[in-house]
DNA sequence: CTATTGACTACCG
DNA sequence: TCGGTAGCCAATA
């Protein structure tokens, strides 16, 4: 990796300690790396997280809505893949997402 | 170098 | 309560 943004690195690196079951929100990740309002650096770092161990899925905006799940292979990939770990999801948004959600300043 | 875009969030009426 | 607007910052054209 001949250049890569801290910024980005620490996205993937952060999303990936996110617990199984669990989710976050793009502006919780910027918040903890500093960058309070760069909530949309996050959600770009993301894409540029395929190929990596990163559950891009786990992270969703601060609604729980599941806003990125078009820039996965299928439509409902990402819902799958939420479902498939215990989260609910009606439509594009996690059920009792407050329950789930998961601060990684808060767990870090 | 400038303009546009985007997996966001906070503020305002 | 809800929809629209503005602010952010990096990547891309």
């Amino acid at each position: 990796m001949p250049n890569s943004t801290h910024f980005f690195d620490k996205c993937h690196e952060v999303a990936r300690q996110i617990p199984y079951g669990r989710v976050t929100s793009y502006g919780a990740i910027a918040r903890y790396l500093g960058a309070t309002k760069s909530a949309r650096m996050v959600g770009y770092a993301m894409t540029a997280s395929h190929g990596k161990d990163v559950p891009a899925h786990r992270v969703v905006n601060r609604k729980g809505l599941l806003t990125g799940k078009h820039h996965f292979e299928g439509t409902n990939l990402m819902q799958q893949l939420l479902e498939s770990e215990g989260i609910k999801v009606e439509g594009n948004q996690i059920i009792d997402f407050e329950s789930l959600f998961w601060d990684p300043a808060k767990a870090l």
